[in-house]
DNA sequence: TTGAAAGCGTTACCAA
DNA sequence: TTGGTAACGCTTTCAA
């Protein structure tokens, strides 16, 4: 592949010269550029850009470190990301895969190895104090949808509990009078938030959340089938459903439908992240949005800023998000 | 951050040395090798991969052009090219939010700017000929979802027309003999083809597809439910309606229900693609199973062979992929 | 307006 | 087993 040299030898120009050409520099004669295009477009030239990145220390890359590409919230999350990057000119450099703390912090170092100065991190494993050291080493490390108070001002949340009030508060005026829960078996901050708020919520305006009719299961559309029928199976009744996330409740709307119930008619029920799907199922799925792609670009212009530095007002606050109810079908009055 | 002459100058021997000891370089003694790894640690050293890369003249990186990375088929392709990316240590440079030839040239250029030499490419609006180009210029360079003859054995792609036969007979098992067809108004290969195939497959069978009983829409959700009411509008009877993905199915299905027809009991529907969607509908979706992850894995794999010309079998031929019926709920027999 | 040359952080060759 | 050093392809300062 050519390198600058042979463009400078066949146009019979220094390397300087074509470096400046290949960069818009200053001061270069019409002449020169016009010849130097010419020699570059006939060689078919194309920049070396590890050459480029190793001199001017800085790598017009932009790290992204989410768990699984094919779950459409990370995709989203991955897309707002990418976003930006795009109007920066700078590429995606994608790490996924993650299951463990180790491959986290691996993840993480594989960024740092190519000199990644922007990086929107997705982490639940790592502990608090890991993720500070790195925000120390890399001063453009932001942190998605989690919160550490330490580094707060780079830390882009959702505020869950606030999500399971919202969906009570909902379902209260709705007049529902009996609740059921789903939520995920993966004891993260998410689920328990999200259900810490609901039953709060709920107990404020003088109810109660029986714990019978609160299951965990896998947080798919099979999880939300199964934990369905063991709620169905304790013979309790209830007519408002509060699900962790819209792939289970889609899985408990058919399971619902499946054993004679109708939803809204029946029983509402409310999911959580607003992704495609809640679009797609029918009925269409009442749920809260969660923003993660306006999230995703607020970080990574966030990671931008701190790597300039442009941290002109020294921001020290986080940067909270309340997710917003999305009203579809799938919940509906209490008539009885 | 610190560097490899740090790390020599601190540890008391020379860069050279300390080269060996991050590279399991033989000859090193048992105390160099602790020494300098203290060392590294003490300093939190983290080896520079673009000064690697410009040196060793290879990117560890492997590069992905797709057009959107939240359209959960594309996120699959990603997502297998990533799988065999992180078990070569490799990591993945991505490409998206391409829509003209332009920015599908832009964004491969990006890629050899990188030096990447290892590069599966989604690209359907590039001509045959630039192609071909880029192909004599990275050699790992393999084309996934696209046929170009000339350079077949770099090709992994699947075979539209077949898919369309098969549903066609699919349909045609189940007693069907009214058919409706609904397709991408977008006239890239794909959905032509697939409606050729089904067609001509209805043809050989004594049957024939009433032309106004296809339709053409955007390639969603809502795609699906337009073409749909054109479809009913139409007043023509049809008890069969294959549809060009599964997300215009959907659509499509939704429709059909909201108009008083019952699926698959007065009509079936088949779909293209087998996303993850299609298990979460109701009815769930009879399709085309498309294993574009398996095919991405299988390109990924070519592109590194290539790119390390391990072209041991010096292969010609193509790689095509026939997809699959799964039949799930949304068709049945016709009984009418 | 141009060119020479130093230097970015590594690896790999050649000597010692 | 170790060290010195050229080289990778580029940008940038300094002089001319």
């Amino acid at each position: 592949m050519a390198t600058i040299k042979d463009v400078a030898r066949i146009a019979g120009v220094s390397v300087a010269s074509v470096s400046r050409v290949i960069n818009n520099g200053p001061k270069v004669s019409k002449k020169t550029i016009e010849n130097v295009n010419k020699v570059m477009a006939d060689l078919g030239y194309t920049p070396n850009a590890n050459a480029r990145a190793l001199v001017t220390q800085k790598s017009t890359t932009v790290g992204v470190v989410i768990p699984d590409l094919t779950d459409p919230f990370f995709a989203s999350l991955a897309h707002g990301v990418e976003q930006v990057a795009r109007q920066q000119n700078m590429q995606l450099l994608l790490s996924t895969g993650l299951v463990t703390a180790e491959s986290e912090q691996q993840a993480i170092n594989l960024l740092i190895e190519r000199r990644c100065d922007v990086m929107v991190i997705h982490s639940k494993k790592l502990s608090d104090d890991a993720l500070i050291a790195l925000t120390n080493k890399v001063s453009g490390l932001v942190l998605i949808d989690r919160y550490i108070e330490q580094v707060a001002h780079r830390c882009v949340w959702l505020d869950n509990l606030e999500g399971g009030k919202i969906a009570a508060r909902h379902l209260l005026t709705l007049k529902h009078q009996t609740f059921a829960c789903i939520s995920s078996k993966y004891q993260i901050d998410d689920p328990s938030l999200r259900l810490q708020g609901f039953q709060s919520e709920l107990n404020a305006a003088g109810f109660n959340l029986d714990q019978q009719l609160v299951e965990y299961g896998e947080p798919n559309l099979q999880g939300g089938e199964i934990t369905t029928q063991k709620l169905l199976a304790s013979g309790k009744k209830f007519s408002a459903l509060f699900v962790y996330n819209d792939a289970m409740a889609i899985g408990a709307i058919s399971t619902l439908e499946d054993n004679g119930y109708r939803v809204p008619t029946d029983i509402s029920v409310i999911g959580f992240d607003d992704v495609l799907l809640s679009r797609y199922s029918r009925p269409k799925l009442t749920t809260l949005n969660y923003p993660i792609e306006e999230m995703a670009i607020q970080a990574a212009n966030l990671a931008l800023d701190l790597a300039n530095k442009n941290d002109k007002n020294n921001n020290t606050k986080d940067f909270k998000y309340i997710p917003t109810l999305t009203k579809r079908e799938s919940t509906s009055i209490n008539d009885q």
